[in-house]
DNA sequence: GGAATAACAGCGCGTACAGATCGA
DNA sequence: TCGATCTGTACGCGCTGTTATTCC
């Protein structure tokens, strides 16, 4: 295989992503001026982004052309000024400025990288936190003694264009107003396959300068090069909360799945080339990892000499462009292993070795049609990096945060779950959310659409039930419904919005992965027509995601069967109680049927208990700062508390879950729904 | 002492099977 | 009555994190 020839050589690349030590004095301001460039650079994005899908679709276009407009209306706004995203962060910072300053001392590991440019931009613009400070992006390509460090606020979150997008991009001359980053170094010997030169890690300047947000979809657009990958992490909410507390993947001889998995959604290639798509994991940095006094610390120097597969090719390779851009690319399947003599017989694992830091990285290679690669078209391969995708591999977690995010997240651990049982036999009374398999119907639309959405696409149909519980006690929390997911949530809308827009391409919020978007339309959200397992990122053809589908519709039976015996409640859904959130800068899209019955009902509900979520108060949360070390190591124990104690362990969960919360308006999911 | 490993329990899907239902 | 289809149940499997044990 032509891909494994020139895969040799790329493990030794560094990327060496982040500083825990370092350069935390001048995050802030490094970041906002790039930041907020990147807000106005956006502004094109959504007005591309909205302008294709209007021309791609012929989806209600009087609204969609809506959605544009709400979009390029909210990111002027935003961009308008160069520092919109942080006065706006200020805004609401100052609500909890609390949080802000204790981010900095806090002892999770931020890792730095683009991932937490977007997390202080969301968070300053929800002011929950202010992140750590931790912002230095060290070029990939740079070998140890060429660290280009530069502030990675200009990157421009994670929508990385291809490493050779950026010298076709009609649009690099745009982002050309950043601060000039130095000039990436040349490669270092050994770690550029030569034939393969794209296949190196970009130089800091492409991410910085290749990714004008405008590019989303560049075939979309009369001058824009066809071809040319753009590639949006799907579940990038989800990896973002593990990223804030470093993401640990857990590693074992027989092989252990990644969750969060990389799932992306892939846009721009030509439609009728033909591409592999795959999966490779790098080092991260050179530094071995150990876990200690409640972070994660450098331990030595990293084993760089470790065999095995670092490659995982998407089963479906090769596949046509369009294949690719149909739906998303999930490596659901791909295994992590610590297993050396897993390289050869099987292709589903990366060996990897435990405590290193790994980066993973997709790459998109134009082959033939018979999938033979072209080894004479170096610009035919293309790579991306989402720096909130670094994880240390460990055999054992270390951090109960990132246990407790796995099970709270991943449905193959629901039984892990502390309330699980509680949460389906309390009373209607005391039931804090619906559980997951209640009946689809239950699900209302629920007027906060940016919150309907969450539970199912930020947190991959996991709610977050058990984390709400554990944050608010015993106190009812917003249901978080799957309200516009749930097959029968909304039958008249939902139905209607589906017969219109059968096998068509929507977005939830467009623009994921940019923090200008972030900012710019962080609620954005299209009527969804009902989804289909390829509409979700998790565990698309798996016993996973077919569980949650199932579980809302007839497979649902099986949970019924065993829970309707005793149920104090009505399988009917209780009536929603949910916030409706009031800011400015929402701009939730949805059909105007959707839409009519959220205002009515969000009206009726806002002041009800549901409102303890969007109303939510700086007294509320709590800093992180309150992670001092011995405080830490408390938290590694596991959480077994049902979440109406105050003991620490549910300050520490407290913490997050806060942080969880209000996150989740972070709306910037993509997906297809299956034609 | 820390990391790695194996065994374990819980969960839910997929499958096979049996029984019930329906139409020809 | 027979065959096709649908429904319900049981079991196996793979997934998960936890826990105890072993290894270095």
């Amino acid at each position: 295989m032509q891909l494994e020839s020139l895969l040799p050589s790329l493990p030794k690349t560094f990327y060496t992503l982040s500083s825990s030590s370092s350069s935390s004095s001048s995050s802030l301001s490094d970041s906002t001026s790039p930041g907020s460039t990147h807000a106005s650079t956006h502004t094109s994005s959504a007005h591309s982004f909205g302008e294709a899908e209007r021309a791609e679709h012929e989806l209600e276009p009087g609204k969609k052309y809506r959605s544009a407009m709400m979009m390029s209306s909210s990111s002027s706004t935003s961009g308008s000024t160069g520092t919109t995203t942080a006065t706006g962060g200020e805004r609401e910072g100052d609500e909890f400025s609390t949080g802000s300053k204790s981010r900095k001392s806090s002892p999770v590991i931020g890792g730095g990288g683009a991932a937490e440019e977007d997390e202080e931009l969301v968070t300053r613009r929800y002011g929950i936190e202010e992140l750590g400070t931790d912002r230095y992006f060290i070029s990939p390509s740079s070998d140890a003694s060429a660290c280009s460090l530069f502030p990675y606020g200009a990157q421009g979150g994670s929508v990385y264009g291809g490493a050779g997008a950026r010298y076709s991009s009609p649009y690099s001359s745009a982002a050309s107003v950043l601060a000039p980053p130095p000039p990436p170094p040349p490669p270092p010997p050994g770690a550029v396959c030569s034939s393969r030169a794209q296949l190196a890690p970009p130089p800091a300047a492409s991410y910085q300068f290749g990714q004008g947000p405008a590019c989303l979809y560049p075939s979309y657009h009369p001058g824009l090069a066809v071809g040319r990958a753009q590639v949006y992490l799907c579940n990038r909410a989800l990896w973002l909360k593990f990223h804030r507390h470093q993401t640990e993947m857990i590693i074992t001889k027989q092989g252990r799945r990644m969750f969060p998995f990389l799932s992306f959604n892939i846009a721009g290639l030509n439609v009728s080339a033909h591409y592999n798509v795959f999966v490779e994991v790098v080092l991260a940095d050179p530094n071995h990892w150990r876990f200690q006094g409640g972070k994660w610390v450098t331990c030595g120097k990293a084993d760089n000499n470790m065999q095995g597969n670092k490659m995982y090719v998407h089963p479906e390779s090769p596949n046509t462009g369009a294949h690719w851009m149909r739906q998303e690319i999930s490596f659901s399947k791909l295994k992590l292993t610590n297993n050396k003599g897993a390289n050869n017989n099987n292709t589903q694992m990366i060996v990897l070795q435990s405590l290193h830091k790994y980066q993973p990285r997709l790459h998109i290679v134009e082959v033939s049609e018979d999938g033979v690669e072209d080894m004479g078209a170096e610009s035919k391969t293309q790579t991306f990096t989402f720096p909130e995708n670094q994880f240390i591999a460990v055999t054992a977690y270390q951090n109960t945060d990132i246990t407790q995010l796995k099970i709270d997240h991943n449905p193959f651990a629901k039984g892990f779950r502390d309330n699980y049982d509680s949460m389906y036999t309390a009373p209607e009374s005391d039931r804090l959310t619906p559980s997951p398999t209640d009946s689809p119907r239950s699900h209302q639309i629920v007027p906060g659409a940016r919150y309907a959405m969450q539970p199912f696409f930020q947190d991959q149909f996991v709610n977050n039930l058990p984390q709400n519980h554990r944050l608010y006690g015993g106190e009812r929390a917003v249901p978080q419904t799957n309200g516009l997911l749930s097959p029968q949530s909304d039958d008249s809308s939902i139905s209607a919005t589906s017969s219109s827009s059968a096998a068509q391409r929507w977005f939830v919020t467009p623009v994921q992965q940019n923090e200008a978007d972030y900012s710019v339309l962080p609620y954005g959200i299209k009527p969804l027509p009902l989804q289909s397992p390829h509409s979700f990122g998790y565990y698309p053809e798996s016993s996973a995601f077919a569980s949650i589908s199932a579980g809302w519709s007839s497979g649902r039976s099986s949970y019924q069967r065993k829970m309707a015996a005793g149920l104090p409640w009505s399988p009917r859904p209780s009536p929603p109680s949910f916030s409706f959130p009031e800011d400015p800068l929402t701009t939730t899209t949805i059909t105007t049927s959707i839409k009519d019955k959220l205002q009515d009902e969000g009206t009726a509900v806002t002041a009800g208990a549901g409102g303890v979520w969007g109303l939510e108060t700086a007294s509320n949360l709590k800093p992180l700062d309150k992670f001092d070390a011995p405080y830490a190591m408390v938290c590694k124990r596991r959480r077994l508390s049902s979440g109406t104690d105050a003991s620490p362990t549910i300050k520490c969960e407290d913490v997050t879950s806060d942080d969880y919360g209000k996150e989740q308006p972070k709306s910037y999911y993509a997906f297809y729904t299956s034609p």
